[in-house]
DNA sequence: GTTCATATTTGTAATCATTACAAATATATA
DNA sequence: TATATATTTGTAATGATTACAAATATGAAC
């Protein structure tokens, strides 16, 4: 609770409590949530809090690099702290809609450059998209039966 | 022309004037372009095609391996031919909104997988987003000015 | 060539994530 | 306490994409 309000303090946005709850639920949740699940989330505790609120705080938070945002699905963005856990690439699973990340056994270097070709780096995403191993057993097993 | 018809043909699709015209389309404009461009450049040349066949096109040369979707900028799918020119990543300028190629100088070997840790992989894309080399230079001049 | 089944194309309406915007509320400052 | 500013809210608009049914074209069988 107090580092999370540090983290937003230090990077000078206002640690409101619809904002440290919103980044609570990313650190809390993993999974790559879309705008729409983290309000389905949130309104359980702040029933009163609006859907404009979160998509402006993440807003906030993405410009100030508290979070990342996923532009993989094409239709929906998904976000995520900005870990300290260093780079990874991520899966999207086609069938279940489910994304999890994928040790970056490479390119680390691609990851760390902030200048390409006199181009500013601003952030790097790395995707897979395919079937996830989940599904794939899934599958077979309904063809055996 | 004809090279066209056989790469539609040789996936299984049937090579009708429409679908020969977008991919044709897509071959002599490598700049990544939304549905929506197409669309506007291909009615030009035939006044009755509607958006609804750009859109079932590109997603049957989707299917079929022909093209790839960018997903990259969160609100518009962008396409670019399944190229024999080996793996490239792209950069993304948030202020011009022009996508390009960046030479894959890392991760060679990350985009030929077929299978990353059990899961089966359709697709791999690297993007950068940023600001490209020419609009900081136009910020750069207008701070001068 | 005609008939029939199938594939393709078209146009319109619907969907759905996101944004615009102005009013309402909370917060901080004098 | 009064006032300015920041935050939040609710509703309406936007815009890419899809659903769907009607219209049209294609190809095979006779």
């Amino acid at each position: 609770m107090n580092n999370i309000k540090n983290l937003i303090d230090d990077k000078g946005v206002k640690p409101t409590y619809h904002r440290i709850k919103i980044l609570e639920f990313l650190q809390n949740n993993k999974n790559h949530p879309t705008a729409d699940k983290i309000y389905e989330e949130i309104v359980k505790y702040i029933p009163t809090i609006s859907k404009t609120t979160v998509y402006n705080t993440l807003k906030i938070f993405v410009e100030k690099e508290i979070i990342e945002e996923l532009t993989i699905t094409g239709n929906e963005t998904h976000y995520e702290l900005t870990e300290d856990t260093g780079p990874h690439h991520h899966f999207y699973c086609t069938q279940c809609k489910t994304i999890f990340d994928i040790e970056a056994e490479c390119n680390q270097e691609c990851s760390k450059k902030n200048d390409i070709d006199g181009n500013k780096v601003q952030s790097y995403q790395c995707y897979y998209k395919g079937i996830c191993c989940n599904c794939l057993r899934k599958n077979n097993n309904e063809m055996n039966n």
